[in-house]
DNA sequence: CCCAAATGTGACTACCCAGTCATCTATTTG
DNA sequence: CAAATAGATGACTGGGTAGTCACATTTGGG
């Protein structure tokens, strides 16, 4: 959490950290950010971060937060909506792949974050994993239990799949990828490779 | 490339040299992990290192290469024994892991290889990718030419659902998941979450 | 045995980094 | 107005890095 310094800023200057830190972090993993380009960046002396914030990672976990609340304003739509598992986690998609058109800057921090290796974000790594894991599997079991998905598999299995491709589609945003392929691979989870013999 | 002069050097030596990158490169990522470090565990000079090596991006290039050559000396059994699509991925997913567990070591180098962000290795992830993809696509082709695979899905999207899931299972083989956990994921992928009427 | 070529060496360069702290400046308060 | 508090500063510390190079040592051929 920043110190109550930065929070007295000047609104202007303190915009002014907050856009250099969100370019480095979109730019660069949180090991290879530097701190020294953003203070030059800014136009800040390197002592000043050190009146707003604890440490790099102080900071770096303010930026993630920033960005996530951005996506959150934006994805939250597609939960709220309702509908069957399916076009809630096509709506889900459509809405995070706006966002990463919209807010490339902050699309690239939230995501970079998962990437990171370093020992002093593991814990914060996990904890993101574990709600949102959670949230994940309340909202499969009431879909196994109503039917609509395929019973005989293993709820755990799922998540790990949805996880999977989620990361690297929101990865692979930056690259191009248009509406009608993520249709497609949403299409490829939701029917399986094989071949089906029913209507549908 | 290394120079002749590292194939000129006592095996032992050698081998020494190699053990010493290994753990480094199985420990970090590229960008992270340090020459300076790897001299000092194998106990020769920083300079001799230049004697066998360009720079720092040979060393590393040779260490995922023996890596992988490990990693087909084990997987290429996979594809040898044929059979259908499905059986032929449970099998390379299964002696993936397998050689996750027996050479963690060369596990860590090849897989970490596809997390670098540094420019200098842009282009040889880059070539990987589209060998993999290209591998994959033809593979599937004759899937879904003999009717095995689902013919409405974009091949396209498979490869990039397939790509995705490898990754990630690959990345956890670590964290000790197990074969039947690796089945269920491949069900997952082979029947689609929607419930199907069929019989199977 | 000698000399030239090949190989080994580690101190050194030039750069980067996060974080500190004594000192300066501005603002607020009594 | 003065004292006290809060904020700004950038040179500095101590650490890390990849890569270099003048010199030392080893080796093999004549």
């Amino acid at each position: 959490m920043p110190k109550q310094t930065f929070f007295n800023l000047e609104p202007d200057k303190r915009q002014a950290v907050i856009k250099a830190a969100v370019e480095e972090f979109a730019q660069l993993p949180f090991e290879q950010a530097s701190l020294t380009k953003i203070v030059e960046k800014c136009g800040i002396a390197k002592g000043s971060m050190y009146q707003y914030f604890e440490d790099k990672r102080d900071l770096y976990l303010y930026v993630v937060d920033l960005a996530y609340e951005q996506k959150r304003a934006y994805v939250g739509k597609a939960f709220a909506k309702g509908g069957d598992i399916f076009s809630v986690l096509e709506e889900y998609y459509l809405e995070s792949y706006r966002f990463a058109q919209e807010h490339p800057l902050f699309h690239q921090v939230a995501n970079k974050f998962w990437d990171s290796k370093t020992e002093v974000l593991q814990p914060y790594l996990e904890k993101g994993r574990l709600s949102r894991a959670h949230d994940f599997a309340q909202f499969l079991d009431d879909a196994m239990a109503s039917g609509e998905v395929n019973g005989v598999l293993d709820p755990e299995a799922v998540f790990f799949v949805y996880h999977a491709v989620g990361k690297d589609l929101i990865d692979h945003f930056d690259q191009g990828r248009n509406d009608e392929f993520l249709k497609n691979v949403l299409d490829v989870l939701r029917l399986g490779l094989t071949a089906r013999r029913e209507e549908m």
